[in-house]
Order: C-alpha cells, then structure tokens, then sequence
DNA sequence: TAACTCATATTGTATGAGTAATAAACCAAA
DNA sequence: TTTGGTTTATTACTCATACAATATGAGTTA
C-alpha cells in the first residue's frame, strides 16, 4: 500500500512499539498534543490504542530518547517544549515535514542548507580524493541522462549533494546535510516541475564538479552559492505550493 | 556524589532502564561493542546486568531510537554502523566526548562551528531585535566581570556565543550550535587556562557585539571569523592535552 | 504559618507465558 | 550439483499480572 521512502527511520514499524511510537510522535509534532501537557496514563493510553501496557512503555521510551516527552511516576508522562526536542533526530523531522511543516520550519532548513552546502564545496575543493571526486561525476552525469524524468531527476540532485558533502571529510558535517536534504527532498520534487528549473540548474552543478576537480576551494564555495541562490529564488513558490496543498488535504 | 553538569540529557539516571541505557551506549561508543557485531540476548544481558528483561528492553528502545543499534528476531541485536548513528544527539555526543573523543571528532566539530557562527553572526546582524542584542551584551559584560575566574569565565563565553545563534532567528540553528559548543565545552575550559588567551578574546567579542548592534552583518561574519580564528589556533594544544589527559586515565 | 505525615495516583520493575518472525539446516526434485 | 521448498530452532516481540517506588496534595499537628 504505501512505499517506505524513508530508509533513515531508525526503528521498524513492523512492531508494535514502533507503530505506537509513531502514531504518538505524529500526534505530538502535529500539536495533538501541545507542549506542557500531559499524555492520558499509560492504562489509558494503551487501552485506547488497543495495545499492551508494556508495548506502550516501549514506544514512549523511543519518544523520550528523541526529547520529546518527559514521564515520571505520579506526575505522568508530559510533553517537553519545542525547544527541548531534538530537531535534527531523521524521525522528528521526518514527522515535521509529513504534517505539513510551517513556512518557518522550510525556511530554517534551506537557510542551514545555504550555509552548510558552500562551506562543503570550499572544504571539498581542498580535500576531496579521486573517488569522491567520480562520485560527483558519475551524479552530474546521471543528471543529464535523467532528461525530463522527475524521480531520476530528484534522486541524482540529491545524490550530487550528498557527494559533495562526504567529499568534504568532514564525519558530522555529512550526515547533517544529508538529514537536511531528505527533510527537503519533497520541496525539490515540486520544485523540479517548474518549467526549465532542472535544465538551468545543470550548468551550475557542473561549474561547481569544476571548481571542486581543479582543487580551487574559493571558487566553488561562489558557484554552490549561486546555485543553491537560484533555488532559493524558487523557494516561495515551492512554499506556496506546499501551504496549499495542505490546505486541501485538511479541507 | 556527582554533579548532573549535563542539563540535556533526555532520559533519567534514576531509573534503571535509563542506567542501562546509558551504560550500553558508552560501550558502544567506546567501542567496546564494535558496529556490526551483536549484542548478547536479552535474557544473557539482562542477567549479566541483574535486571529484568522489561528494563534492559526499554533500554535498547532508547538506543535503538538514536539509531545506535537495531533489533531483529532470531538475529539478535546488532550495532548500526557508526554512519548510521545520529551524532547529533546530545547523549551521543555526551557519551562520544566523555569517553575521549578522538582528534578528528573534535576537530569535525571545530570545523562546523566555524561554519555556523560567522553565517549566525551575520543573519543575527541582519535580524536581532533589542532584546537579543540586550542579551548578547550582558554576557560580554559578564565575561569582563569574570575576569580570572574560570568557571564564570566559560559560561559566560557560551552564553555570548548561544545568543548570538539565538539572535540569528533560525529556529533548527539554534539548537544545532547549542548542541556543538555544550559538546565543546569542556575544550573550553581547557583553553582557558592557556595564559591570555581569555583577556586577548575579550575585544575580539566585542568587536562582533558592535557589528550586530549596528546591524552590519558583512563585519560581523568577519569579525566571528577572526575570533573562531584565534580560539582555533589553540585547538591543537588543547587536542594534544586532551590527548595526553586520556592516555593518563588508560595507563 | 510552617513543617510534617499519610493516602493516593502514576510510573517503574519484575516475572512467566505464549506468539511471531526469520535465518539456517534439511530434504527432495531437477 | 543446483535449485526450491519445508522444517526447525533461536530470538525478539507481545501480553497479563503483580508489586515497588515516588511525587503530589490533602490533611494534621506544632
């Protein structure tokens, strides 16, 4: 029924557990649950999911290791201000952005990404070895023989990116961005229909693959800079769209 | 007995499972459980621990959750290769860091503090409303007033440095330096003892308060490049410290 | 008013039984 | 020998139940 696209999920959702912890996740993120309040008892709660008392301790368990909730005996299990969660864990924001994330939270994301991304490119440019640098190749190429199809498009964008960034040699610095352009990924499916946006964006990948190959790290910090600039132009329309979509699945 | 310094943590040590947890995650880290190899089963484990099956599972939940390990009937519990586990966490990074993080750890973090702050110097420069500003200038007025005293000294700096990411208005980049300069923050206190160092920085902090108060973002990404500067190049002295304090505890 | 006691509600821990998933061993047919 | 299906054993997963620990607030006393 529904394709798991998602392969940084950190537990299955086979398991009980790992549904409920879901289901409660969505709930919290969504603001079912707003922060300061408190979940019904774990009697309760596990009842009314049609669950065991033990399977629903699991799950909130996995929903505390991420900050989200906070439980103690008599007071019960409450929900921890936003500011407490950790945003950058893949299922939190993998939540955030299935319930249709807010203008801010895109914002926020693209603006990491526009800081994280040439700061890549410049170290990459220094460091990168033979084999990163045919990984950002063999993406680049992959971008042209994909032509008009949106998934190949989609994939070997992403792909490009990713290379960039292990090519930097940097061990935190790769997943982060990689956590960041999955999060995004969806905001780049839309944005790869706007006409000739693709297309245009080709030459800049391969300017910046240039800049990195040739060793010259200021110049492809300026070329990943102009290419993510050229993104951003179309951000407001992919947020736009987004807003609107959302809006007619919840009317 | 001990002092609970760090205040982000997500689960309690009071609780068993939380003990457990914590316990495992260390090992893993350490490395004592390498990635790929499986853990013993529930009920070894939870016996060698002397605790119930219950406990030692909510325990694996909550590592399981931060993408450390990965559970599978018949297979067994196994560690998640390292690039698979998020780093980000703040018990992760708490764990890596109290069990001697490893040279290039610490510099990868130098590294994308050195990325961040400058970018969140020069949006705060661009955005910061008075109340920010009002903050960013009584931690400066703190950090003068702590004069020798080491302890007042270092909050005091982490407190400039987090409401200049706060004054950045980005809601995910917030948190993300905050968790990088916590992970720091004992490499902070280290360098503070380099004779100067503290009164040198001084200005240099200053330097980047006038520029986002007079709201010119171009100077103040400069002048927080300049100061990350300086504290950078004592990073190496305070990794060879670091370095030989580890192999002090080993030996 | 303040400190202290105690009942109560809620999470925390433990145990035992049974279920379900799956890797590996096994066997049979091609 | 290879292939394909079947069985088997191992392990995590789920459940129900009982009891322990703890924080809260009401009530009590100094």
């Amino acid at each position: 029924m529904f394709r798991d696209s998602n392969n940084s999920r950190t537990f299955s959702r086979r398991s009980i557990h790992g549904q409920v912890a879901h289901e409660i996740g969505m709930r919290i993120v969504r603001g079912d649950y707003a922060p300061g309040t408190t979940l019904p008892t774990e009697v309760n709660s596990s009842s009314d999911l049609n669950v065991s008392r033990t399977s629903y301790r699991e799950a909130v368990m996995v929903l505390a290791a991420k900050g989200l909730v906070e439980s103690r005996p008599r007071t019960g299990t409450k929900v921890r201000p936003r500011d407490k969660w950790n945003m950058l864990d893949p299922d939190i924001l993998a939540w955030t952005f299935s319930s249709g994330p807010s203008e801010t939270q895109i914002r926020s994301l693209f603006e990491i990404r526009n800081i994280i991304e040439p700061a890549a490119a410049e170290l990459a440019a220094g460091r990168a070895e033979k084999d990163h640098i045919e990984k950002i190749s063999v993406a680049l190429e992959d971008m042209r023989a994909a032509g008009s199809n949106v998934d190949e498009s989609v994939e070997s964008d992403l792909r490009f990116h990713q290379s960039v960034l292990s090519a930097a040699g940097n061990e935190m610095l790769a997943p982060l961005g990689y956590l960041i352009e999955s999060a995004l990924a969806e905001s780049f499916r839309i944005s790869s229909e706007i006409p000739g946006a693709r297309e245009n964006s080709i030459p800049m990948h391969e300017d910046v693959f240039l800049a990195i190959r040739d060793g010259e790290p200021e110049l492809a910090r300026e070329k990943m800079k102009k290419l993510l600039g050229a993104a951003l132009d179309d951000v407001s329309d992919v947020i736009s769209t987004i807003e609107t979509k959302s809006k007619r699945k919840s009317g």
